[in-house]
DNA sequence: CTGTTAGCGCTTTCAC
DNA sequence: GTGAAAGCGCTAACAG
């Protein structure tokens, strides 16, 4: 039977009308106590779902919020994701995932049939800087739809964001290098116009600069994020007159080929040279030569980002909240800068 | 301005009426080329967004497909949802994520709410073999919604899947162990009620036949999917008095933690001691010691099986089609079973 | 080719 | 406490 049953049936069933029945479905104060058990009853008889869709339709709510990510197989985002659900299950909320491939032309189709598909909040982490997404950005804020950027964000109004530090990241691997007696320190840096990146930098920079470590220009290398750009990196560095005796890779891919070829070349780690990563992804640790990395706590930030979500949403008043979370980064010292 | 434009208000302006502005939108043929490019320039003009709600609950197709999973923040579930996401989005769906802590209430619930929110369909990986979920998951079949398990199955009719050979995976990955001279394989099962974990042990038990070699019951240890359960097992094992030369482990994190047992009580490997995985996952090939093991391409596995759902999909007939699609297996031999 | 009408399933005033 | 009626935004059958 492919049948739906609604609440006209059991309103016929019962006698009444539609109304009360919706009434004693919503637990309404204003209906008898008989009404509402008969009602209940009776839909559990007939094996009464509600239709969310209607209800969505009447309610202008879609218990649906958007979220929007470069790559769902990315153990940092899927544990974004996984915090986010997590804390927008308890509240009746569906999350429905769009993948942008850092491509802005997705992103901006994704933002758009989000809106169309009347989501009452989009979680984003955006894929580039370009501007090309401004105006559908503003548009999902002219429309009072809550926007929360996560780990990579813009300065827009009214959009809020939840982030970790990236600058102390940046500083504290750094430093934790200095200790280890590093004196020379090169940095992999990504795409430095993603705010993240710039930040993870600067703190780097800063660092060499509090405890007096010269700072060299070709010391640092904008890497994608992967093995090989990580060996490559490491080929170009040990080109140099005078080489370097650290790394610190904004990326943890980066650093466990810049391991690699650093062992390639018969440089003993960490007794030579020591290596820290950012992002604590999980083969980090499984490594027999387990490597240092910044931990960015996504489940917690995936959270974070739900819970402004929340609060945003329940906000009555027409003041635009522009709420800016920023995460402790947490440092993970492992073997390959302990020595 | 929080203000929606409807197909009214563009109709209004038009003074036309609002069933031909919904035809234009619709490249209904039966339309005067003139009004189509009028009504498009002037939704463009008043910035007009279709309400996919009100669409769907016109047309009692949501456009959104649900997918349940035990947890989203493991590399093969990720995979697979970044497959289906790739499919589907193409064809106007959008994914909707569920995840089930490996808790069949929750699992239920998810179900429930899911059909509640009139999902076209449903791709999901079941977390065990309870019954519990069986009238639930008729429902589905009965409301003739597409339901569609991927990897862990469970036999229902009407019901399609898509999964590997696991048999096939676990007789390959032990023949590779044998050609590799081992002698004495012990298995690491995971839960055996589940079908992919009796799979992978029948064919793991079959290849031993095959080749002649001895049965051995104390070989069998059933492991959660974890380091340290894998560590314990390995303990078990060396305690035998004749322990053995080789595991073929279920599950990649088992056979990491095989690999740190057995090389912190000084044994070699591979040379006097073969490992191989199952699952693939991104760190067995990180490793200086990289772990063997089988591929369960999840990428395609969540392409197949939305193909399959977008097949059911668009099967206007009456006749319910049960399609289970199985995937071959690919061995990828690394460092700790190659001698 | 376009207008009229009805209705998807639900909630919410406004009456009584 | 319950009923009547309107409408969320859209589409499809039926006319013309």
């Amino acid at each position: 039977m492919d049948q739906k049953t609604t609440i006209y049936d059991i309103a016929k069933k019962l006698d009444i009308t539609a109304a009360t029945v919706s009434r004693a479905l919503n637990n309404n104060p204003k209906i008898s106590e008989a009404t509402r058990k008969l009602v209940l009853e009776t839909a559990a008889k007939m094996n009464y779902k509600q239709n969310r869709l209607a209800q969505s339709l009447r309610s202008g709510k879609s218990n649906n919020v958007g979220v929007i990510v470069p790559r769902i197989d990315v153990n940092f985002f899927s544990s974004v994701i996984r915090g986010i659900e997590e804390e927008l299950h308890p509240e009746g909320y569906h999350v429905i995932i769009c993948q942008t491939h850092e491509d802005e032309k997705r992103e901006i189709e994704n933002i758009t049939t989000l809106m169309n598909a009347q989501v009452d909040g989009i979680l984003m982490s955006i894929s580039n800087m370009s501007k090309e997404n401004d105006p559908v950005i503003k548009h999902v804020v002219d429309k009072n739809v809550p926007l929360i950027f996560f780990d990579r964000k813009k300065k827009m109004d009214g959009v809020s964001s939840v982030t970790i530090d990236d600058f102390e990241g940046g500083y504290l691997a750094t430093k934790n290098l200095i200790d280890a007696g590093c004196t020379r320190i090169a940095h992999f840096s990504g795409d430095r116009s993603l705010e993240i990146y710039e930040n993870r930098f600067k703190g780097y920079e800063q660092a060499l600069k509090d405890f007096g470590l010269e700072w060299n220009p070709d010391y640092v290398i904008q890497t994608k994020s992967n093995v090989d750009a990580g060996r490559n990196a490491v080929t170009k560095l040990l080109s140099l007159p005078n080489p370097p005796n650290a790394i610190f890779s904004s990326s943890d891919f980066a650093a466990l080929g810049a391991i690699q070829e650093l062992k390639e070349n018969g440089i003993k780690i960490p007794e030579d040279f020591c290596v820290f990563g950012f992002g604590n992804e999980p083969f980090t640790r499984f490594l027999e030569l387990s490597i240092s990395s910044v931990d960015q706590s996504p489940l917690e930030m995936g959270r974070m980002a739900a819970k402004v979500f929340l609060e945003q949403i329940s906000n009555t008043d027409n003041i635009k909240i522009e709420k800016k979370v920023v995460l402790k980064p947490e440092l993970q010292i492992r073997k390959s800068s302990t020595r």
